[in-house]
DNA sequence: TATGGACCCTGTAGCAACTACAGGGTCAAG
DNA sequence: CTTGACCCTGTAGTTGCTACAGGGTCCATA
């Protein structure tokens, strides 16, 4: 197939497969007579593990990780865990980071009583960490 | 003051000041004989509310917005409030978006039984979308 | 008086993970 | 034979910083 086929068939954009591409994170393809590139099943499967990888907030080091590990069946597979694990952490400290953040805003756009920017409480409490109930 | 204590006061690495003059959220202040900054109270209190802002996760050009309101005392009030009700509202999306993936995750690395790559539960969820139980 | 170290300056390049051109080539349908 | 959809390479932009390189300044101490 080619770019625009995989393109579709994967939900990517075609700038982002060569990009991909480029940093070495898919094989280069097979050309055409014309210079196109051609895709085979193997790499539509390996695009489709790096997309949704990606959209489980993998980075790009991560994925290369996990890539070389299901490239070499014989390795353990404690390592895959052990970076998922880790992924997982980290999801876990950002959504507990927002939930505070998100308790700040809201306590700081509840303030908000109308009338001009001098008096404005919104203002204020942005000039002044102070009035702030944690320290984000 | 001088740079580097503007820094310390605000918990600001010296190279984000100067960025921020670069882009405009600062203003230039004035020079020593030996053409070092020099910072006013002014300047501190401006650059508490952006670093403020920054740690509450808004843009440098909502943070642009907020400024422009509050160096001008007769506008709406409004204008702040809506910003930070969008930004708590982009929030509260994202802590939802991100819970769903951290229970996709979680399901992923539950399935992890050990062995080989070959049989990774792991990386084979990770190829695989329809394994999901959400569209992240 | 020299010198060392802490501080400051400008300008540029790097990070992550793309995205968006510019300026060209290829191919099939009408 | 032209039109439009597709493809190519290479480079530059995005956000919000951060990190140099290669210099200048200032002040205390030997």
């Amino acid at each position: 197939m080619k770019i625009g086929e995989l393109a579709r068939a994967t939900g990517t954009n075609i700038e982002t497969i060569r990009y991909y591409e480029r940093i070495g994170l898919l094989p280069e393809p097979g050309r055409t007579d014309a210079n196109y590139r051609s895709y085979s099943d193997a790499h539509r499967a390996r695009l489709s593990f790096v997309r949704h990888s990606r959209e489980l907030g993998f980075t790009i080091e991560e994925i290369r990780s996990l890539l070389d590990l299901s490239d070499d069946p014989e390795r353990d597979c404690a390592e895959a865990d052990r970076i998922a694990s880790r992924h997982l952490a980290q999801v876990e400290e950002k959504i507990a980071q927002l939930a505070l953040l998100r308790d700040e805003l809201s306590r700081i756009v509840g303030r908000c009583r109308g009338g001009v920017a001098a008096d404005c409480r919104v203002i204020e409490a942005l000039g002044d960490h102070g009035q702030c109930e944690t320290s984000h």
